[in-house]
DNA sequence: TCTATTAAGTAAACCGGTATACCTATAATT
DNA sequence: AATTATAGGTATACCGGTTTACTTAATAGA
């Protein structure tokens, strides 16, 4: 039995060539009678073909695929953006193939081998620090790419980011009023993502500037909660108002953990601050302030920008900066 | 310029024909002298060549690109699925095509049919009811197909799923030794959902066996915070040591938020049991016990039972019943 | 010395579409 | 009546690989 049929099989079925039933496919119903098409469109009714998209790109070049990289799936920034960039990519026709790179270069170049070999037709990338480099070896010139939260300077490179400089330090600003006096900023290594890298700026900037007193605790996946409560409640005992700014959410989580007995000294002597919009930050009690990016946003717009590209619509200036949000709920409010 | 080598470049280049630069690629070193081997191998070491995977599958009819169907890849349960599914996908050299649902069959059924002209060589879906006739009548008789939670007769489908029934079943028996005398099931409509019907099973299977005075309360996305908390409140004043059992992840959330003036009654005069593992319920005061599904090891399964059908390797019998672990927290540490 | 075998390699068909150039019969124009 | 235009349609090359059947020269065996 033949499980697929082509467009052979119709063809021979409604008594056409080939070629009439390719026209008829892409809409060219210029050389056709009225009688032909209608013989076609039944034939292909009844039986169920659907024209083979592989085959489609051997010629065309386009697969209609996109290659998305992302940090890691499980990550709800990430898959807020994998949502954003699929639901505007359906409309447009196109298809997400997704991986995750662990933040590690050797993974991003994998995938984007693999994924070029498939025939994508562009990238949305979540890069860590060198991936640039990487990707201008590899010299798929005519690949376009879009950048999360990592503007390049690669010819063909777009990006969208948010403005991690400008929402964190002006959270700082925000937080001083209020009057905290001491700061903590918890990070991961800064030096890996230009995200982090901003925050860290935007923070170091402001308090340098005010001449404010602050810590700075640059932790990873690894470091154990008692690490980082170590490091955070003993300044409960020496320093007023302490404000703990924590720069990621899955570190958010752990540096919670970690305040676990002291928690209640919050919003008055501890502050506490974080990003994203974790479901449980507005659960917890007191629930937390967090920075929220429009990740879902950031998808769409990437999304958009690298379908236009391809299509080439160029209605707009294609990159973006998005804005953060802070919603300010009880872990800070100080008064 | 050329953007794009291929393999009859390769094969110009190295002065062989495309034929022999096909045997290299595909490891058929017979007929082939070391030297002709060493050249091709330079040949494409020097261009950077990369076989195109599009061409290749329109004679193999493999695309080695799995699709992969959820409902949502923000649900942490999803996205730890996929996760699962990527990780073991890799190691074999699949890619996966994802998309979202949102849990309609209308959805499902477009993705199933745009991934089937993209040339998946299977599937992996988390199915809603009605999935398995819109599947039948698409006659897809060749693409293997794994369902989670939902076992089904299609001759071609297999399944993952966990052990709802039993795992309800057993954290009942904790909870009543543990002296809980009043029991609350709040689920959503056991009707919708396979796993639903086993959880509500293994609930009142228990509970009617050991003649234990219960409610059931069935809601769903709609019910209000408040009408939650008008069915459970108003029994701690008339019962002894009420427990509350959660059957999905969604639904706890709106529970924790209703009981939010008699939390401080936990563990003692009142437990709380959900399902899943959300972020945060082991970070709230008290914690929260609950039901965790092994998701990323349901995923990594999916993948293995799919791809073993594909390559044909029939090692182990394919459908495979996962268990649950109960995570034990404050919210039921009654003594 | 003559035949059989083997090593090394290639021409060409094929996968399922798209696109170009070409064909033919009829209608319209001069 | 002869020429041109047009409607309707097809043959064929091509995309970039894989695979089968075939060739040729060198070597081994009898």
């Amino acid at each position: 039995m033949r499980s697929k049929v082509t467009i052979n099989d119709v063809a021979q079925i409604a008594g056409v060539s080939k070629t009439t039933v390719s026209f008829y496919l892409n809409g060219k119903y210029a050389k056709m009678s009225d009688d032909t098409k209608k013989r076609i469109e039944e034939t292909i009714e009844k039986t169920g073909f659907q024209p083979s998209a592989v085959a489609r790109s051997l010629n065309n070049k386009s697969t209609h695929l996109l290659g998305v990289i992302i940090g890691d799936i499980t990550n709800s920034f990430a898959n807020q953006i994998v949502r954003g960039i699929e639901d505007y990519a359906r409309l447009n026709k196109y298809q997400l193939i997704v991986g995750s790179s662990d933040y590690k270069l050797e993974n991003e170049i994998q995938y984007v081998k693999s994924m070029v070999a498939m025939g994508v037709d562009g990238f949305i990338i979540q890069p860590t620090v060198n991936f640039e480099e990487g990707w201008q070896k590899l010299n798929y010139k005519d690949k376009p790419i879009v950048y999360f939260d990592s503007p390049n300077r690669n010819t063909k490179g777009f990006w969208v980011k948010t403005n991690n400089y400008e929402a964190v330090y002006e959270a700082c600003d925000l937080l001083i009023e209020k009057g905290y006096k001491k700061f903590v900023l918890v990070t991961a290594d800064p030096e890996v993502l230009t995200t982090r890298l901003e925050r860290y700026r935007g923070f170091v900037d402001n308090m340098n500037l005010k001449q404010i007193n602050y810590d700075v605790l640059v932790a990873d996946m690894n470091t154990s909660i008692e690490e980082i409560e170590s490091k955070i409640v003993p300044l409960l005992e020496t320093e007023e108002n302490v404000c703990v700014f924590v720069c990621n959410n899955w570190l958010l989580t752990k540096v919670y953990q970690a305040l676990k007995d002291v928690r209640h000294l919050m919003p008055e002597k501890l502050g506490l601050i974080g990003f994203d919009s974790l479901e449980w930050t507005e659960l917890a009690s007191p629930s937390i302030t967090t920075i929220i990016q429009p990740a879902y946003e950031e998808g769409k717009t990437a999304a958009s920008i690298l379908i236009d590209a391809l299509e080439e619509r160029n209605n707009e200036p294609p990159n973006q900066i998005l804005k953060c949000n802070i919603n300010e709920l009880e872990s800070t409010n100080l008064k």
